[in-house]
DNA sequence: CAGTGAGCGAGCTTCCGCTTGACTT
């Protein structure tokens, strides 16, 4: 072998090697290869905070594969993404495989195209120490922040909790807009809409009155008003605007959009862009950048051209305007354009639809669209009133991007121009007849509250976190229980609503739902004391520019202007005198709330975060009597809960009584109610509540449970059976947890539901056997091409 | 799915960013 190139993704290894050649072998790193060990700090701080690395658990057998590779090889490529993550690993690389600087060759390249890699090849350089030392000044920042802190929490708060520069900041966003919430307070106004006649009776108008009412008695008066007032068209203003589409997908866009009209999950969009580029449909999925390559440009312009025609096309290069971005790829796009749609699964399909359509109009012309205002002067018989309806219409005079993709918004408040549409053919002066007229009661809305989707945006716009890391970010915060992820129901307001018809005014009452929610992101106990917690002692780490700040510092470490281990010096010795003082000096907490009086005691009931999650306690803990403790119910929090809701707890578990010389104990577990008896668990149905149940019930949900196991024992002990022979090798049925199989010649088919494992003929066996058999020889060479 | 929650103390938990494994009854 001559030529060895090291590149950071499998999938990319295998394009790049059809565009080299014979004489180049390409291989992946599978991203980093070292990391600072997971079991202890591996920073050594008295020398200069020298890090010590080891080879990740997971990559020994890869790295054991590269270092045999780089023997047989004449020259090493390191060729992982021009970015600060990328140099590392290309320096890792180096100083594993034991590479020698001089003639190891770094080359970079941000396309994947033929032209991009080959011109890559004719310039190679050798790592930059700068860039590399820069992302060693954020490993060991990260681990110096969540390994120093997150043992804080651990002896303040409670166990296995965990602080970070990134996630306890992303939980901030969340407790802080919960906040607001709590604090906001819902006003009422009234908008007044009107309908309006012709002169020929033929045309209708819709408008809406230039102010708002804030009380009830000022609508009403102005609605009394508009008798014996007449209208006509006082201006008429149309206006031509423009609309450009939005750039080309990046991880954070693709994560909203695919939230937002396919209603995914962060994590699932991800899954599912993993396959699509695996499966060669788009280009790398995690990239902050808008830029497409000259290829994509040409490939777009000619499909749009090929579709609408020229004055459809207009090529648009984009500028990222996020802070921080390292802009290593493209933009996320399809690889092969003329394709609009793909053969997949629907997930599949319908991300590729988004992502070819956005990819599509982000090459297109502008749309235009003509905007009209007709202003509708009030004439009281004294003169006209300063207030005046309008009317909103727009028309799209050239479509333009729009005919192929709309971007979405995260804003759930009516819009102002709900109104809009296209308007009836009016002339200036034109009387107008009101026919009718309506104000209606509205609420204003509070803040909403994040979704995945949102908080990602959030944390790009604040320069918080990378591409690879959204998704993983948002699983931690919910697995540490700092937050969750919940619908809320609305709740029922009344609206007032008065109709003016015919001179006369009606009054009624609606009842509306306003502030229901969908898969948003709330807080939980944990999370907030948490927050508080950590906003006390580590003001400076839970600060929004924190990040920023400190990529200023890494950026000057990259061009050369700072030394890593001075930054890191300057950060790290009053972060860690804060760390001990903390640890000595502040209280344990717990967020202790006193819910009220037991009236049956007298004693006190307490509602705190313990060892084990949010408990309620009843009595003192310094009183001569032991207090009780019980687990609070998913759903209830220290804020919240009630003091009937926290004495309901102290009945279970609960011993309902005997049977079969045993106890019978009725409780609340993570799965739902359940009976425990002779260390077994059943559990309850919906039905029984395991507040009231009786023993009777107990032991008849006991004995059906029995009687189902027994029936499932009988029919295992008649497998595996032997159904017969075929060629001469025998086939027998089985049931495994997934469901029966047949096992033949030592590999297992699935049986099909319609076929019975028990009354099996070795005719079906035959079939389904050899129809297996097939199936794997086929999948298998295609797995070695 | 219990028990736990004070305190004793062993031994555990934890960060952010790169990237995909290989598990089948």
């Amino acid at each position: 072998m001559k030529n060895l190139v090291i590149v950071e993704s499998p999938t990319k290894s295998k394009k790049i090697e059809q565009f080299l050649g014979a004489d180049y072998t390409v291989l992946s790193s599978n991203g980093h290869i070292r990391d600072l060990s997971k079991k202890e700090m591996s920073i050594d701080i008295e020398n200069q905070y020298e890090p010590e690395y080891q080879i990740t658990e997971s990559q020994h057998k890869l790295v054991a594969d590269l270092k045999r590779a780089v023997k047989e090889a004449e020259t090493v490529w390191l060729a992982s993404d021009e970015d600060r993550e990328g140099e590392a690993i290309a320096w890792h690389l180096q100083e594993t495989l034991k590479l020698d600087p001089a003639t190891t060759k770094r080359i970079v390249f941000n396309e994947i195209t033929q032209k991009a890699i080959l011109n890559a090849i004719e310039h190679p350089r050798t790592i930059d120490m700068n860039l590399v030392d820069a992302q060693q000044a954020r490993r060991v920042l990260d681990r110096l922040v969540g390994y120093e802190i997150s043992p804080i929490l651990w002896s303040k708060i409670k166990p296995a909790l965990s602080a970070g520069r990134v996630q306890s900041v992303a939980v901030r966003l969340i407790v802080e807009r919960e906040e607001e919430i709590k604090k906001f307070v819902s006003q009422s106004y009234f908008r007044v809409t009107s309908e309006f006649l012709s002169p020929s009776g033929k045309m209708q108008v819709h408008a809406e009155l230039s102010r708002r009412f804030d009380r009830q008695e000022e609508a009403a008066a102005f609605m009394e008003g508009l008798n014996g007032c007449t209208f006509k068209v006082e201006s008429i203003d149309t206006k031509t605007a423009k609309r450009s589409p939005a750039p080309p997908f990046t991880t954070s866009t693709l994560q909203q959009e695919a939230s937002r009209k396919l209603g995914f999950s962060v994590a699932r969009t991800m899954q599912i862009a993993q396959q699509l580029y695996e499966n060669g449909f788009i280009t790398y999925m995690r990239t902050d950048s808008v830029n497409l390559s000259d290829l994509a440009l040409e490939m777009t312009r000619d499909e749009v051209s090929y579709m609408y025609g020229d004055n459809y096309v207009k090529t648009r290069r984009y500028q990222t305007k996020t802070k921080g971005a390292q802009e290593a790829h493209e933009a996320i796009r399809p690889t092969d354009m003329s394709k609009h749609v793909i053969t997949a699964e629907t997930p599949q399909r319908r991300l590729y639809e988004l992502i070819w359509k956005r990819t599509i109009a982000s090459q297109m012309a502008d749309a235009e669209i003509e905007k009209t205002v007709v202003d509708i002067s009030i004439n009281t018989p004294d003169g006209p009133k300063d207030d005046k309806f309008i009317c909103q219409g727009e028309q799209v005079r050239f479509d333009g991007f729009l005919k192929v993709y709309i971007e979405s918004t995260d804003d759930e408040e009516l819009s102002d121009n709900e109104d809009v549409h296209t308007l009836p053919k009016l002339t200036q002066d034109m009387p107008l007849t009101l026919s009718m007229a309506k104000a209606a009661e509205h609420h204003t809305q509070h803040a909403p509250r994040y979704t995945e989707a949102s908080l990602v945006k959030k944390l790009e716009d604040l320069g918080i976190g990378r591409p690879s890391t959204y998704a993983p970010t948002i699983s931690t915060i919910l697995k540490r229980e700092y937050v969750i992820k919940e619908d809320r129901e609305g709740v029922p307001v009344d609206c007032t609503i008065m109709v003016l018809k015919d001179g006369k005014i009606e009054s009624s009452i609606r009842t509306e739902k306003t502030g229901s929610e969908k898969g948003k992101l709330f807080p939980t106990d944990i999370g907030t004391v948490v927050n508080r917690f950590l906003m006390e002692h580590f003001a400076n780490i839970m600060d929004y520019n924190f990040t920023a700040t400190v990529e200023r510092d890494f950026d000057d470490i990259a061009s050369g202007k700072k030394e890593w281990r001075k930054v890191i010096d300057k950060f790290y010795v009053p972060f860690h005198k804060n760390i001990k003082q903390t640890q000595q000096n502040s209280q344990r907490t717990s967020g202790e709330r006193l819910v009220g009086v037991d009236p049956k005691t007298g004693k006190k009931v307490y509602a705190k975060i313990g060892r084990y999650g949010t408990l309620v306690q009843l009595g003192d803990t310094s009183s001569e009597e032991k207090p009780k403790f019980a687990s609070m119910k998913k759903g209830q929090s220290i804020e919240t809960i009630t003091l009937e809701e926290a004495l309901a707890l102290f009945q279970l578990p609960r011993n309902v009584g005997q049977f079969e010389n045993d106890d019978v104990i009725v409780s609340i577990g993570k799965f739902g109610p359940y009976v425990r008896h002779k260390g077994l668990f059943y559990s309850l149905s919906k039905n029984d509540d395991p507040y009231e149940i009786t023993l009777e019930r107990c032991i008849e949900i006991i004995r059906i449970k029995r009687q189902i196991e027994d029936d499932k024992a009988r029919l295992r002990a008649q497998f595996p059976h032997t159904v017969g022979d075929v060629e001469g090798y025998p086939v027998s049925a089985n049931i495994g947890r997934y469901g029966p199989y047949l096992t033949y010649r030592s590999k297992n088919f699935r049986l099909p539901k319609e076929i019975d494992p028990l009354t099996i003929t070795i005719e079906e066996a035959r079939e389904i056997v050899k129809d297996g058999e097939q199936k794997t020889s086929r999948g298998r060479k295609k797995k070695a091409q």
